[in-house]
DNA sequence: GAGTTTGAAACT
DNA sequence: CAGTTTCAAACTC
């Protein structure tokens, strides 16, 4: 038999799509710090403390809204471009700055939004791109957490072929090449498949700077 | 559940 | 704008 308290969660769960619950100490929940504000919703059923991130504290809460938005216009936006020209991925508008998680850990807003960093993001020892597509994140790679290249490049979408580029296309077409060897291919058949993969190579790294220089502002 | 780690947000 | 502090979530034990 289904209690009262039942019928009110799943009522619940249903109307608010399943909110998390904050607990907030200290901010009052009307700081960015609180993701029920930072996601522009009142709080509920949650276990915050000195909340004013509700109706009873409606001219706190503005007031702590407009301070934000004078901060960042954008502060409650979504940090993440949902499309790529319908492609699956996005990218996060600011990037992250994550230096210990590998970007492989909820701490990383980019893991954490499923997507990839780009080169927006400033983080150290990014591993959060996919291994399918090493060529692209090579280019992505080199023009931010990339610290075993020498020295950082201007990110303008010019200067996309850096040294890891370089290498990871290098990489592809070695790939390639064994690859090819292995599958008992001719020289001249295995001539064309390299040069068929550095063909890839070169359109990816083109439609990487093309997306940037249409997506970076 | 307490304690630690993490990185965004806030502050200086 | 860079460095530091505050904060709450994510994580670990």
């Amino acid at each position: 038999m289904e209690t009262v308290g039942q019928h009110k969660d799943s009522m619940r769960s249903f109307s608010e799509k399943s909110k998390k619950p904050c607990h907030c100490t200290k901010s009052q929940c009307l700081k960015l710090y609180c993701d029920c504000f930072a996601n522009g919703e009142i709080c509920s059923d949650c276990s915050c403390i000195n909340c004013c991130n509700n109706m009873e504290h409606a001219t706190d809460r503005y007031r702590a809204i407009k301070t934000c938005l004078d901060r960042n216009p954008d502060a409650f936006r979504s940090k993440i471009n949902s499309s790529i020209q319908g492609d699956v991925k996005g990218s996060h508008t600011r990037g992250c700055n994550c230096k210990s998680s590998g970007c492989l850990k909820n701490y990383c807003e980019c893991y954490k939004a499923k997507i990839m960093c780009s080169s927006v993001c400033k983080c150290v020892s990014c591993s959060n791109y996919s291994r399918s597509e090493v060529k692209e994140s090579a280019v992505e790679k080199s023009s931010h957490s990339d610290y075993s290249s020498t020295h950082r490049t201007a990110k303008s979408s010019v200067s996309c072929i850096t040294d890891a580029v370089v290498e990871a296309t290098c990489g592809c077409l070695l790939a390639q090449a064994e690859e090819a060897e292995k599958e008992g291919l001719t020289r001249v058949q295995a001539e064309r498949a390299t040069l068929e993969e550095f063909g890839h190579c070169l359109t990816q790294i083109v439609h990487f700077m093309f997306k940037h220089t249409h997506t970076q502002r």
